[in-house]
DNA sequence: GCTCATTTGTGCGTATGTATT
DNA sequence: AAATACATACGCACAAATGAG
């Protein structure tokens, strides 16, 4: 690790507290401070790397490492020959036992809003299955939206089993939340029993639903949660904006 | 749940020993069967709804339940006025702490082969960060093709560290697993530490090795492999073809 | 279809401080 | 203490991709 040198001063406004290691780590912590805090548009393009440089006082190669460990992150893009641009919203959504829409947003410092965009009781049909009820009874189907910084990144539809949990629909509106309407429900907690990750190219109507053209394709997670004693009181199918979620995936901390 | 039920006497061929559940569960899973087994072809059209309940002597109702069970696992396609059409395969991938390549293909009953399309010792550069190894060091990048039934299914490029697992590519060559190759490079065991799944389309090479159009999405998952003393020991992205694999994320056994 | 300025990608070399042997 | 390896940083040059006209 570089110690300090006073041959090169920073002529830059590089915090020193936080410039510990190297110079290309420090300028990488600030750039990401400017993306998260929005001061770089989402998609807007960034100045180019010479003005970027001069702008921390180093070498283009400097900076570009700094660029490069954003990339890895997920904060950056970089086009040859056009730019590079702070990313529209990167969301690492980690899936596990313990897998909450709302937390997950908020993990990021975003305010997640959930919008209910339909609400009805039908036959249970395809959900029977999964939600372990027969296919002669009701359960409550609701899509809903979810957004972080007023841009639309998931589209859910999910059945709860009725009459257990008829009442959802009214409680996720109010609350914006599937762990708060649950738990108003009587359901203290609930686990992700399994989740089934696959992808393909949105229709035009989920596509118009999320804010993006066609062309992009859509993460499609299904799922079932489970209460305490292992009864199914969610089963789901969410699609994930590809460019603005990644699905994490690591061992629970158990 | 539907118990056993005497007045229904299975008229077909099913297996009473699998068919403990409901009656559409059992056909279910001879469908199932008889897809993996490839007695379907893939894309090819299965027979009327009428018919196929026929042969099970269920009403075309109970038929029904058992294709849309098949439809959510992904293993059949229905489009109304067309017919119900055998996909053309579907690997459900584990996605966890102990996630092998080999097994998962294994798993469903096919011999998994697995090309070594290239090889090369090359600069850490972007492998550095995940392996936790410095930019000047060096890692072997292997790609590979793994297929199944002859059809590739997935393809990756995977770095490991030098000069530790430098003869990976050989090992890999012969053995056809990285899990074998490891162990002959004195990794006993090695444990997921983390995945990272998007999407995107694929570009036109990639297209090609999977023998897929660049219009169809591919599952895109970054990973690190560390050993017993948790040293990374690999680090790869692999793309899976979506029309082929789902990744399915449970809670370790422990 | 073409040119051309802009921008990123890549390679060479040089130098210095740190850590290991 | 000396030798070696490596991470970091700067300077220069050219290749490759992009986008505007």
């Amino acid at each position: 690790m570089l110690k300090d040198d006073p041959s090169r001063a920073a002529a830059s406004a590089i915090d020193p507290a936080e410039a510990a290691g190297a110079r290309w780590q420090a300028i990488a912590a600030e750039l990401r401070a400017d993306i998260l805090a929005g001061r770089f548009a989402p998609g807007e393009r960034l100045p180019n790397e010479k003005t970027l440089a001069d702008r921390f006082g180093v070498h283009r190669h400097t900076l570009r490492q700094a660029v490069q460990a954003l990339v890895r992150e997920g904060h950056l893009d970089v086009r040859q020959g056009a730019g590079t641009f702070a990313r529209e919203l990167v969301l690492d959504y980690a899936l596990n036992r313990r897998t909450r829409m709302t937390e997950n947003l908020a993990r990021i410092g975003e305010t997640a809003a959930r919008d209910l965009l339909s609400q009805a009781i039908v036959p249970a049909g395809e959900w029977a299955e999964p939600l372990q009820v027969g296919g002669r009874s009701k359960v409550a189907r609701i899509e809903t939206r979810s957004s972080v910084r007023g841009r639309p990144v998931a589209l859910s539809t999910a059945a709860f089993p009725c009459p257990r949990l008829a009442e959802i629909a009214g409680h996720v509106a109010r609350h914006g939340s599937i762990t708060k309407a649950l738990r108003a429900l009587g359901v203290a907690d609930y686990t992700r029993l399994r989740s089934v990750v696959s992808t393909r190219l949105p229709t035009q109507a989920e596509a118009d639903a999320l804010a993006r053209p066609t062309t992009q394709p859509v993460l499609v997670v299904q799922y079932v949660n489970v209460d305490r004693d292992g009864v199914p009181v969610e089963a789901a199918t969410t699609l994930f904006a590809a460019d603005a979620v990644q699905l994490v995936v690591e061992p629970d901390a158990a």
